[in-house]
DNA sequence: GTGAGTGCAAATGCTTTGCAGACGT
DNA sequence: ACGTCTGCAAAGCATTTGCACTCAC
């Protein structure tokens, strides 16, 4: 496992990337490596992206870049609402563009496929739990494991 | 946040918590350290224990046993299926007895504190997913954030 | 020119591992 | 006695941090 390939699950299109250049207005400065970072985040839409993943992609693109400044850089873009930090259960942390409708994660336990699922998926869950529990349901994606299409009926994608 | 004390939703009864002497069925050994770590896990029921705090609850009944004896027989406690390893966003592991229901995790974003809640409180949710992605939803316990009803009324209990 | 941002190297925190000795069976 | 477990110390790995230098503004 650990592959955390998008698989899009019906061709949603993707929805104001925002930019980058929104930085300045916090204050914020635009420096190459902030653009390269973003450029490489946005290069594999699909997909999400380790922050090793991303120096690697930023690195072929503008080496030399240090990977503390692609961790500095992701904590500033998701502080800034630009990027969607996920934990899909492993030991790193993913990342992502943000987007505008609310998204939740279906893992593949075998293959790693990743597949998003809108949030009305999840039909009355909030309200369910509000009523059993008095919990307020956050925005955070929810992460759910499970086998996807592919690995079910016998060979996954990728192994 | 960081605590994760669990907060029972509704006072469910344990339900058969198992007995660490299956080891030896499957050839294991019934060790000291074992059986300690067991009685740790036993020992505060309705919380979620990190193997750090499974370490000390040991160390107070059987001085000197060594974090890696505690890290190995948490794992070798979950393949045996007698422990439950949870993920509750941050970045370690929680451990809890195995039980006969299978419940989720409700995570205050705030104060920490979870609350487990019955399977069945997911509703269709399965049957949506499966519907909508084909992915089939595995056994593993979710973990879903949100506000504890009183870190919503105002002031949480551990703050 | 000035301070936010970067590179570098070292530190952190959880967890794993190699190995020699200890103990459950 | 045998081989599994344990303790210890060191290694791993993702991530963070301190500090001097650099570059976006």
């Amino acid at each position: 496992m650990g592959h955390h390939h998008a698989v899009s699950s019906h061709g949603h299109t993707h929805d104001s990337p925002g930019d980058p250049s929104t930085l300045r207005a916090s204050g914020r400065r635009l420096t190459r490596q902030r653009q390269a970072i973003w450029n490489a985040l946005l290069s594999e839409p699909d997909r999400h992206l380790s922050a090793e993943d991303v120096a690697e992609r930023v690195r072929a693109q503008l080496p030399g870049v240090n990977p503390s400044t692609v961790y500095r850089t992701l904590d500033l873009l998701v502080a800034e609402g630009l990027v969607l930090r996920t934990d899909l259960g492993g030991d790193r942390a993913y990342y992502e563009p943000a987007h505008d409708h609310p998204h939740h994660h279906l893992v593949c336990e075998r293959c790693g496929a990743v597949v998003h699922v809108h949030d009305e998926t999840l039909g009355s869950l909030a309200e369910r739990i509000e009523r059993t529990t008095g919990f307020a349901m956050g925005s955070r994606e929810l992460s759910i494991f499970g086998l996807c299409p592919a690995c079910r009926s016998g060979r996954s994608t990728t192994e």
